[in-house]
DNA sequence: GGAATAGTGTCTTTCAGACAGTATCCA
DNA sequence: TGGATACTGTCTGAAAGACACTATTCC
């Protein structure tokens, strides 16, 4: 007999968010400290309760505002703001110790960021490289040591959604060009190589890589203007194009 | 103030599913008609309430079981059974206009079944082409006429999580092997053919096919049996191997 | 033999990857 | 001048798409 709302089992339903961003040269996720029990002290994905008349991924903005201060990308503005979609939802029973709850997770492609202060509380809340969040994965993967950076895992079953989301990631920026996402409104050949480089975690080659990306049809459009840089010549400057599909795509490289 | 469960808002969580098999050379969906109000009388996606000590995938498989008789392929008997994979979940306000209520669509890909009887009615659930529960798409895809044969939409926002779930598996079946997921145990590589056609709606080269498919490492591995057919020359049997991504990939055409 | 399906080989084009070489800045 | 980054061109191998051809069955 489905849907007989009037004898529905009380669920609890929060939106969990993996906000992702690029900052020297790392692939970054936006983590909060949590400040009571359950897992009081550990880092944890930021999120909070669906209101009763919300919709998910209003929730999904609205805590992302809440916690960053950044504002989502409508269907119009291009070029600002951040890409927010829904990435899976967990509910296995006890994920949390006091009730059911079942949390829909996003995911946000953020451009590099100030560090946010979430509510007043900077320590509460930071950005933290996800090669030190994830054990698994690629375990030396390019920088030098780390010691004592962050050996806990995340609270709850944030670990396994922080995987899941950047693996979503990493496979999207082939098909299609949200690795633009990551950049501010203008950006070069070069500052979007780096992107792909610290999402795959890989080096590329950049002649063809600069090849690739301007032979794309849609994926970049050149904006006229030139970057002044430190030593090396200038760079044209792009933005990105109305292509949402990439063809041909940028395949990520394999064993 | 994230996770206070103590002052949650009351939600009702369901599963629904998009079942998805090839009949006849089309991509069919199983529907059930609904009993009782509201959109009494229409078609709808099968589905119901999560217990309160079930995980969602486990609801989604009780689901199935239930409404089809099918059980799903667990993670060690390969080649039986359906694959079932999480889709997306839709809790618009007001998708349910009795009250509030947010479901977790699950995808189910399975071989051509005997038409099922879900609780003894017979009436009450068919095997409908896909075609003919989506307006958009491709409105003239390859049958004649079928004026007659499903002309309303689906119940609630069913028909929305459908074209989702038709677009995850024409993707899907591009990077992976999930199209044997619709093939019985044993099959010939014009079977596997037949399924890509009827999933993306095109015709393939059968040559061409023959030798991407036969050339993916891990894709098929020959039984050494052969079928019996009906004018033609005897095809050797295959079963799925044990590669779950293709490379290189089976590429959609495309304009 | 004719129709139908299965399977192989061959050619062309496209594209990824490797890499030589030129252009333009800063120190 | 040297170093660094941006950009162009060239070569090779892999693979997709088009299609000729052979193989084996049923009628």
């Amino acid at each position: 007999m489905p849907y007989d709302p009037s004898a529905f089992p009380p669920f609890a339903v929060t939106v969990d968010l993996v906000v992702l961003t690029v900052r020297r040269h790392a692939l970054c996720a936006l983590v909060v400290r949590r400040g009571e029990p359950p897992y009081q002290g550990r880092w944890a994905l930021p999120g909070g309760f669906v209101r009763i008349d919300e919709d998910l991924g209003a929730a999904a903005a609205r805590e992302l505002t809440e916690e960053t201060g950044l504002h989502v990308q409508g269907p119009d503005d291009r070029h600002t703001g951040a890409h927010l979609e829904q990435l899976a939802t967990y509910g296995d029973p006890g994920r949390d110790p006091r009730m059911r709850v079942v949390s829909v997770a996003h995911l946000v492609l953020a451009p590099d960021l100030p560090t946010p202060t979430a509510g007043g509380d900077a320590d509460s809340v930071r950005w933290a490289p996800v090669d030190t969040l994830l054990p698994s994965g690629q375990p030396s993967g390019g920088g030098p040591d780390r010691s004592g950076e962050q050996p806990a895992l995340l609270a709850f079953d944030h670990s396994r959604i922080l995987a899941d989301g950047v693996e979503r990631a990493r496979s999207k920026i082939e098909y299609s060009s949200l690795a633009t996402a990551f950049c501010p409104p203008e950006f070069t050949v070069g500052e979007l190589r780096r992107v792909y480089e610290a999402v795959w975690g890989v080096a590329l080659d950049p002649r063809n890589f600069h090849r690739k990306v301007t032979g794309t049809p849609g994926f970049l459009v050149p904006t006229g203007g030139t970057t002044t840089r430190q030593g090396g010549r200038p760079a044209q400057l792009f933005r990105a194009g109305g292509a949402t599909v990439l063809n041909p795509p940028m395949l990520r490289p394999e064993v």
